[in-house]
DNA sequence: GAGTTTGAAACT
DNA sequence: CAGTTTCAAACTC
C-alpha cells in the first residue's frame, strides 16, 4: 500500500515535494521493516527507520502506555488515542499511526519500547495488527492532531476513567520531528488569535469540518477529497484503509495558492494483518503498500479562515527529504477556547532551507479530530511528558513538556537533555482545566516517558534521533530541566526538496504568523543548547523573552564535547549570519556555541531568517542543498556540485572546497594551477604526509597506550606481594641501603681487579659475579622475610 | 592573537 | 554572465 498512491502523486502539486532528492531511495519493504539494520541511503547519517509517535489525550493512559513502549518496534508507529474520538491523522509510509478510537480501547492494542505517558507506540508498525496508521519513518511525515474536546472528556467518563482536561485554547501545537538525519521538522500551531471565536468560529459554527493538513515528506502524496464525518468522528479513517487527507488551506485574500496539507494515514482499525505487506516509506519516498485492504483515500477539508495563519502566502508545504528523509510527528494540537463545534485546523508550514516546519491549529475542542494521545490521569499529569517513539534500527524519543500557561514565549531550559525541545505556547490565557498548574517545569515520570499533554499550554518535544533511541532511557525527572539524557547522534539537515517559488514567497509572510522555523539540524544544536523556545505565534514576534540557549554547557558539558558531530562555531561579524558566508545559515542550523556578533541566526530573529532564507533560495534554489555530491559507489563519486574556482592555494588548501571536502577537483571546477587530481605529485605528497602524520599520531598514541601499560603493570610489580604464595619478591627490600651495598661490593670487586691487573674482561666477570652474588643475597634475605613476615601474618 | 591569504558569496 | 566587492575561513607569523 502506498501512502500516496501514485496517483495521488501525480496530482500533488510539485511544490510539495520535490522528489528529487529521493528518487535513489529504495522502496524495499524490508527494509522498512528491517528497521534494526535499516540504513538510509540518504546523506543523513543518521538512520531512523522508525519512530513511534503517540499521544494520548487521556491522562488516564499513561500507565497503559508505559507497558507498551516497552516493546520493540520495527516499525515506527504513531498511535494517538483520541480520548472518546477517533481523530485524524496522518500517516505516510510505514511507520505505523494508530489512532485509538477509545480510551479504554487504546492502550491494550498498542505496543511500545518505550514509556510514554499517554502514548502507545507499537515498534511493529504494521507488522502489528493493531496498528492503524502508518507513519514512515523515512519520509516526513506530519501528524497532527489533537483536540481535546469536551466530548472527549465525556468519553472518557463514560468509561469511567477520568476526563482529561485539555486545555484547548490558545494552545498551539509545535511539533518537531526528526529525519533519518536527525533534522527535526518543526510543526507549530499558528496561533489561531487570541480570541478564537473570532477567526476560526466566525465562519461556520455548525459544523466544522475537521481540517487534516497532512504533510508528507519525502514524496509525493496523492490528495484525494475525503469526506469527514462531521461528527467527531471520521468514519473514514477507521476504515482500513489508507486515506489521504488533503487540506486545502483557504487564505482568505491571499492571491497565493492553497496551502496543501496531504495526511496518508493507513487506516486499520483491526490492525494490520500479518499478510498484509506494508512497504514503508523510506527516504522520504512513498512506498506503496500491498495490502488488497488498503485503499488511499484523500480526505479534503474546508479550512477555517479565521486564523492569522491562513493570510499567510506560504501556502504550500514543501518538505522534501533531501538529505534525510525526515519524519514529522504532530503532536498534539492545542485547540483554541472555542466552544462551537467548528473546527479548523490552520496549518501554516513553511519550509526553509532544510528546515521544516509546520504549525497545525485547531481552534474548536469540540472538533471531531481528535489527537488519539493518552492522557494522563489527572494525578498523574505531568508538566513534562516524554514521547519515546522506538522504532527498529532506531526510535525517537521524543518528550513533551507541557508548561504551564504563559502568553510570553519562554526558552524551555532541560539541562542535560539533548533532545530537541519544541515548547507549545497556548494562544491564550485560558488554562487547561486537567493541567495541573505546574508551571513551567514538569517532570516526567519514570517509566512514563511518552506524554502528549493535551491540556498543557506549553510543549516540548525534545526528539531524539533514532539512533539513540536504545540509549535512551527515560528516566524520572526529578525537575524539567532534565528529561532525558540519550546519546547524541548525528543528525542531518532537512533541505528543502524545492526552493519553490510558493514556497520562498510564503517566507515572507511567515513572519507575522507567528510561527517559528527551526533548523534541520537544530536537534544537534539542541543537543549543544538543550533548550528551544519557540515562539508561539500568539508571541510572535518574539519577545526578548526569547533567548537562545547557545553556550549553555550540558551538565558541565560543553556543547562541543555532547555533540557527535561538532560544529565549527562561526565568526561572523557583519553578515549577521544570515548569509551563506555563515557556515551555520549555510547549514541550516541555528548558531549555537558561535563567536558570532550581532547574529540574527536565532529564533529570536526568525522574521529576519526567513528573509534571509527566502533571499538566499531567491538567487539560488539550491544554495542549501549540499555541495558535495554523493556518489553511488562511495567517495570516487563524490565531487563538488559547482566546482571549485581556486586561482592560487592550487586546489590543495582548505580554501578549496574540493580539497578540504577530501575529493579531487572534477571536470566542473574552474580551478587554476589545479594540483587536486589523482595523479599529482604534490597531491601524493600531501597525502603522503597527511599519512605520517597519521601514522605519527597513531604511534603516539599507541606508545603513550603502552607506556601507560607499563607503568601500570610497573606499579603492580612493585606492590609488595607477600601475602600471598606467589614468587614476586618484596620490591621494598632493594632500598637505597641495599643498592650502596651492592655498588660497594661491586666497586671492591673492581679495585681489587685493577689492583691484581686482572684483564678487563676477567675483571668484568669478576664484577658480575659479584652482582650474581648480591642479587642472590637480597632474593634470600626477601625470601626469608616473606616466609617471615607470612608466618606472623603480616 | 594579529595579520594575511584565499575563494565563495554577494553585489553591480 | 562577468567583474568587483564583501565576507569569513584558512593560513602564516
Amino acid at each position: 500500500m502506498d501512502v500516496v498512491s501514485p496517483e495521488l502523486n501525480s496530482l500533488l502539486p510539485d511544490e510539495i515535494m520535490d522528489t528529487e532528492a529521493i528518487e535513489d531511495v529504495p522502496h524495499s519493504a524490508a527494509q522498512s521493516e528491517a528497521s534494526l539494520d535499516m540504513v538510509v541511503p540518504m546523506e543523513t547519517e543518521v538512520p531512523m527507520p522508525s519512530e513511534n509517535v503517540s499521544v494520548c489525550s487521556h491522562a488516564a493512559l499513561m500507565e497503559q502506555t508505559q507497558t507498551l513502549t516497552t516493546a520493540a518496534a520495527t516499525d515506527s508507529t504513531l498511535s494517538v488515542s483520541p480520548g472518546s474520538q477517533p481523530s485524524s491523522l496522518v500517516s505516510t509510509s510505514s511507520p505505523l499511526l494508530t489512532i485509538k478510537p477509545a480510551l479504554a480501547t487504546s492502550m491494550a492494542t498498542t505496543k511500545t519500547t518505550d514509556s510514554v505517558t499517554g502514548t502507545t507506540v507499537s515498534p511493529s508498525g504494521l507488522q502489528k495488527p493493531t496498528t492503524q496508521f502508518a507513519i514512515s519513518p523515512a519520509n516526513h511525515q506530519i501528524i497532527l492532531n489533537k483536540v481535546a474536546s469536551s466530548q472527549a472528556t465525556e468519553a472518557a467518563k463514560s468509561v469511567g476513567t477520568p476526563p482529561q482536561i485539555i486545555k484547548q485554547e490558545g494552545q498551539k501545537l509545535l511539533v518537531t520531528a526528526i529525519g533519518k538525519s536527525g533534522q527535526p521538522i518543526v510543526l507549530q500551531l499558528p496561533h489561531t488569535g487570541s480570541k478564537p471565536g473570532v477567526s476560526q468560529t466566525s465562519g461556520d459554527t455548525k459544523l466544522q469540518t475537521p481540517q487534516f493538513k497532512v504533510l508528507t515528506i519525502g514524496g509525493r502524496s496523492e490528495l484525494k477529497p475525503m469526506v469527514v464525518s462531521p461528527g467527531n468522528q471520521v468514519t473514514t479513517l477507521q476504515a482500513q484503509q489508507l486515506k489521504t487527507v488533503q487540506i486545502p488551506k483557504k487564505t482568505p485574500a491571499s492571491s497565493a495558492a492553497p496551502i496543501k496539507f496531504i495526511i496518508t494515514k493507513t487506516v486499520n482499525s483491526k490492525g494490520l494483518s500479518p499478510q498484509t505487506p506494508v512497504t514503508p516509506v523510506i527516504q522520504g519516498r512513498v512506498l506503496t503498500q500491498t495490502s488488497p485492504v488498503m485503499t488511499s483515500k484523500t480526505i479534503t477539508l474546508s479550512e477555517p479562515h479565521s486564523s492569522s495563519i491562513q493570510t499567510i502566502p506560504g501556502k504550500k508545504i514543501a518538505i522534501s527529504p533531501l538529505k534525510t528523509p525526515s519524519k514529522v510527528t504532530v503532536v498534539s494540537v492545542a485547540s483554541p477556547p472555542s466552544n462551537t463545534s467548528q473546527k479548523s485546523v490552520a496549518l501554516p508550514m513553511s519550509v526553509a532551507l532544510g528546515q521544516q516546519i509546520l504549525a497545525v491549529q485547531q481552534s474548536t475542542s469540540a472538533s471531531p479530530i481528535k489527537v488519539a494521545t493518552s492522557q494522563t490521569t489527572a494525578q498523574n499529569i505531568k508538566p513534562v511528558q516524554s514521547v519515546p517513539v522506538a522504532g527498529v534500527g532506531g526510535s525517537q524519543f521524543k518528550t513533551i513538556i507541557p508548561l504551564a500557561a504563559q502568553p510570553n514565549v519562554q526558552q524551555i531550559q532541560v539541562p542535560g537533555s539533548r533532545f530537541h525541545y519544541v515548547r507549545l505556547v497556548t494562544a491564550t490565557t485560558a488554562s487547561s482545566t486537567g493541567q495541573p498548574s505546574v508551571s513551567n517545569t514538569s517532570s516526567v515520570q519514570t517509566g512514563k516517558p511518552v506524554v502528549v499533554s493535551t491540556g498543557a499550554v506549553r510543549m516540548s518535544v525534545p526528539v531524539v534521533p533514532a539512533q539513540t533511541v536504545k540509549q535512551v532511557a527515560p528516566k524520572p525527572l526529578t525537575s524539567a530541566t532534565q528529561v532525558v539524557t540519550t546519546t547524541q547522534t548525528q543528525q542531518r539537515l532537512i533541505m528543502p526538496a524545492t526552493p519553490l517559488p510558493q514556497i520562498q514567497s510564503g517566507f515572507t509572510n511567515l513572519p507575522t504568523v507567528g510561527y517559528t522555523v527551526v533548523p534541520a539540524q537544530y536537534v544537534t544544536q539542541i543537543q549543544q543548547s538543550p533548550f528551544v523556545t519557540l515562539a508561539s505565534s500568539s508571541s510572535f514576534p518574539p519577545s526578548g523573552a526569547v533567548q537562545s540557549q547557545a553556550k549553555l554547557p550540558l551538565n558541565g558539558v560543553s556543547a562541543a564535547e555532547t555533540t557527535s558531530r561538532p560544529r565549527k562555531p562561526c565568526n561572523c561579524t557583519k553578515s549577521q549570519c544570515l548569509k551563506l558566508y555563515c557556515d551555520c545559515f549555510a547549514n541550516g542550523e541555528f548558531c549555537n556555541n558561535c563567536n558570532c556578533n550581532n547574529c540574527f541566526n536565532n529564533l529570536e530573529h526568525e522574521t529576519e531568517r526567513l528573509k534571509a532564507i527566502k533571499t538566499c533560495l531567491d538567487r539560488n534554489p539550491e544554495a542549501f542543498k549540499p555541495k558535495i555530491g554523493k556518489g553511488k559507489e562511495g567517495e570516487s563519486d563524490r565531487r563538488h556540485s559547482k566546482g571549485c574556482n581556486c586561482k592560487r592555494s592550487g586546489c590543495l588548501k582548505n580554501y578549496c572546497e574540493c580539497y578540504e571536502a577530501k575529493i579531487m577537483c572534477s571536470s566542473i571546477c574552474k580551478c587554476i594551477g589545479c594540483k587536486n587530481f589523482e595523479e599529482s605529485p604534490e597531491r601524493k605528497t600531501l597525502m603522503h604526509l597527511a599519512d605520517a602524520a597519521e601514522v605519527r599520531v597513531q604511534q603516539q598514541t599507541a606508545a603513550k597506550t603502552k607506556l601507560s601499560s607499563q607503568i601500570s603493570d610497573l606499579l603492580m610489580r612493585t606492590t609488595p606481594v607477600i601475602s600471598s604464595g606467589g614468587g614476586r619478591l618484596p620490591y621494598t627490600f632493594v632500598t637505597k641501603e641495599v643498592l650502596e651495598a651492592t655498588c660497594e661490593c661491586l666497586l671492591e670487586q673492581a679495585k681489587k681487579a685493577e689492583q691484581t691487573r686482572q684483564p678487563q674482561a676477567d675483571a668484568e666477570r669478576v664484577i658480575l659475579e659479584e652482582f650474581g652474588h648480591c642479587l642472590m643475597s637480597i632474593i634470600s634475605s626477601a625470601g626469608k622475610a616473606k616466609v617471615d613476615c607470612a608466618s606472623i601474618n603480616c
